[in-house]
DNA sequence: ATGCCTTAATGTTTAAGA
């Protein structure tokens, strides 16, 4: 089961590379981020042509996640506990059954958090922590969990072109590092981690700049997985090739291939 | 050099992103 994760920065922008990479890739849940939508705006007809299955959490102008599912959803879950005054549209939770069990997968658009000393960073640690009480839950079933998406966190300095210059970036402040860690620490995979300790597995280029052409890139798009799920890890890849597409989103797609068997 | 592109929308400019 090959399940991948992309922040295609308008999906209405990105249809025709999301379809073309569709048919190349050919993932069997694909979690999408910043769709940039309303629910009744995603163009889900062209997807489902492809044979998917497509639920949507979006949101007018900014942020919007969706999954999109070869197999049924058993159940798609918008939102993430913790805060019901959070009206921001960053997370849904899908669910499919297995020969054995189920596998459960979360999209998720962690918050910015820059600039660092406006309310927005301390947003995102409230929303960190949130992610971890869920994980800490979801957890205690001893089931596959895959959550995937674009964590706006630069693991380690390996992950940057140039860690200096983002030392207090709301991406990269040891307090973000830190509460990326304390997820890993319930017993969480970083999936690319478990394949190679290579520097320079970018997964996002600025517009600006040039950064695409000189290689300036950040590792902020990740796949973490539960012991269930990383015990079947089989491959890990970082479609970088459609960066260089015509009028590319600034991240890539990253996937898993997981040995799972569907019912 | 805390913004050199890109996006959507109260649109001929602003806010947000990372």
């Amino acid at each position: 089961m090959r399940i991948a994760t992309w922040n295609v920065n308008s999906v209405r922008q990105r249809l025709d590379h999301l379809l073309t990479w569709l048919k190349e890739c050919r993932p069997d849940i694909v979690c999408l981020q910043e769709i940039k939508c309303m629910d009744d705006a995603f163009p889900r007809e062209p997807i489902e042509a492809l044979g998917y299955n497509v639920v949507t959490h979006g949101q007018k102008t900014f942020n919007g996640v969706a999954l999109l599912s070869k197999y049924p959803l058993d159940e798609a879950t918008p939102r993430l506990a913790g805060d019901d005054l959070d009206e921001h549209a960053r997370f849904i939770e899908g669910v499919v059954s297995l020969k054995s069990g189920v596998v459960r997968v979360a999209c998720l658009y962690l918050p910015n958090g820059n600039p660092v000393d406006t309310e927005k960073y301390p947003y995102k640690l409230r929303w960190m922590e949130r992610l971890r009480e869920f994980t800490k839950l979801r957890l205690k079933t001893e089931e596959p969990l895959i959550l995937a998406g674009d964590f706006n966190v630069i693991p380690h300095a390996r992950d940057v072109h140039n860690p200096a210059a983002w030392a207090n970036d709301a991406l990269f402040k040891p307090e973000t590092r830190e509460s990326f860690q304390a997820l890993l620490g319930l017993g969480m995979t970083d999936a690319l981690r478990a394949v190679t300790d290579d520097a320079g597995q970018y997964t996002f280029w600025d517009y600006q700049a040039g950064a695409w052409q000189k290689n300036w890139g950040i590792r902020i798009d990740h796949l973490l997985l539960s012991p269930q799920a990383s015990d079947r890890l089989v491959d890990v890849g970082i479609d970088k090739y459609v960066r260089a597409w015509e009028k590319p989103s600034d991240h890539v797609p990253v996937w898993v291939d997981l040995d799972l068997e569907v019912a």
